[in-house]
DNA sequence: CTCATCTTGAACCAAGTAGTTCAAGATGAG
DNA sequence: CTCATCTTGAACTACTTGGTTCAAGATGAG
């Protein structure tokens, strides 16, 4: 398996990404990708790049594409803004249901190792925890929310989204997680002065299909 | 500075504790140990144990001493059960504003790990979450709440409190911490009937005592 | 077939890792 | 003063880390 072929740099990517998600920076050695991507080390060294700028490739990966389902979900905010922030956590909590994916956040993981990572990194995560909250608060902007309140209420949705990382690690079941956005989404209504509850249903198991 | 003296466990502890917390499990050599305790590596080997025992001892530490801060935070629920959740988040802006220990949290770092880190310890760090989640609880059904309200929002409460580790990291300031906890404190205030704002006052740089 | 191109496996390096041992020295109790 | 006790620094082992190089081989284009 040589000659002028070459692998799919796409699948290798997603399969290192999916490694640091899972286990982080700092605990995935090279040869884990190696062993993860199904790349010789060489390989992932001369096509893919050493494991600072390769992270790098994988962490804006991950946020490009989730990024731009949530933008997706957000996207109706002006007509329905609470089913657009439904739709938002929506994004997230199939995710973590996904059993092809792990728990957790690559985004949350990153900033919480920010002490110890290069400043590129660091800044970068961090810049991605920015792009949320401001994704949020122009939604609830358009969704019609005075600007003070939409900022307010954007940094509380974009640290709960965060806290779905946290807790899916802790081992939290997909109603557990369910719950606690149930209950941010119910704040909303209320302050979206909507008396109808937010669709606490009892839920069940949510789907899997991502 | 030998003989039959002997340096202060409690200090070291402290010291091995801060920085586990920063820099987390995978991330602090035995060395960085013993710079950071001041210790020798023999000495810390001998009289803290290996590195799995101590970062047990440490999240231990650390989960007694803010656990008892919590506790004590809850214990006036009964009566003003909404000033007792903002205690309750006191307690971890005060510990994230103070510039002598690191942001974040250490059960948060701890089960964001919890892939590649030990059965016992993952176990330990899921326990802790599993004890703010009851304690809040408690506290809300202490303050009247239905069991099932309260039950889910102690969910959420919970939640948020870690949500604040990752913010912290990801570099959000007091005043914005400060507002992911009002707005869920306005939902509480909400929840339990009442009509006044839960105090979203303009908060100011909140103190820095301990 | 021929040859240029690409991948591969293996080896190598310097540095860092956890863990352990021990002789030398400092200290305080008697 | 003497001596048992404790700490210390250094060294050592065995292994893993990220990074790099390169000959051998497989492949496809011409």
């Amino acid at each position: 398996m040589a000659g002028k072929k070459q692998f799919d740099v796409a699948t290798a990517l997603d399969a290192a990404m999916v490694q640091f998600w899972r286990a982080g920076y700092a605990d995935t050695s090279v040869d884990d990708l190696s062993r993860a991507t199904g790349l010789n080390r060489s390989s992932i060294y001369s096509s893919l790049g050493d494991k600072d700028t390769l992270f790098l490739r994988c962490l804006e990966r991950y946020t490009t594409r989730y990024g731009d389902r949530y933008d997706a979900a957000l996207s109706r905010a002006a007509d329905r803004p609470l089913e657009a922030v439904r739709a938002f956590f929506d994004i997230t909590l199939e995710r973590i249901a996904d059993p092809g994916l792990p728990d957790g956040c690559l985004v949350a993981q990153t900033v919480m190792a920010t002490p110890v990572l290069s400043a590129n990194v660091a800044e970068r995560a961090r810049e991605a925890i920015g792009f949320q909250h401001a994704r949020l608060r122009a939604a609830l902007q358009a969704g019609s929310l005075p600007d003070d309140v939409a900022e307010s209420f954007a940094g509380h949705l974009a640290a709960v989204n965060q806290s779905l990382a946290v807790m899916s690690r802790a081992g939290a079941s997909a109603e557990q997680l369910r719950a606690v956005v149930d209950v941010a989404l119910d704040a909303l209504a209320q302050t979206l002065g909507m008396r109808a509850t937010a669709g606490r249903s009892s839920a069940g198991v949510q789907g899997r299909r991502r």
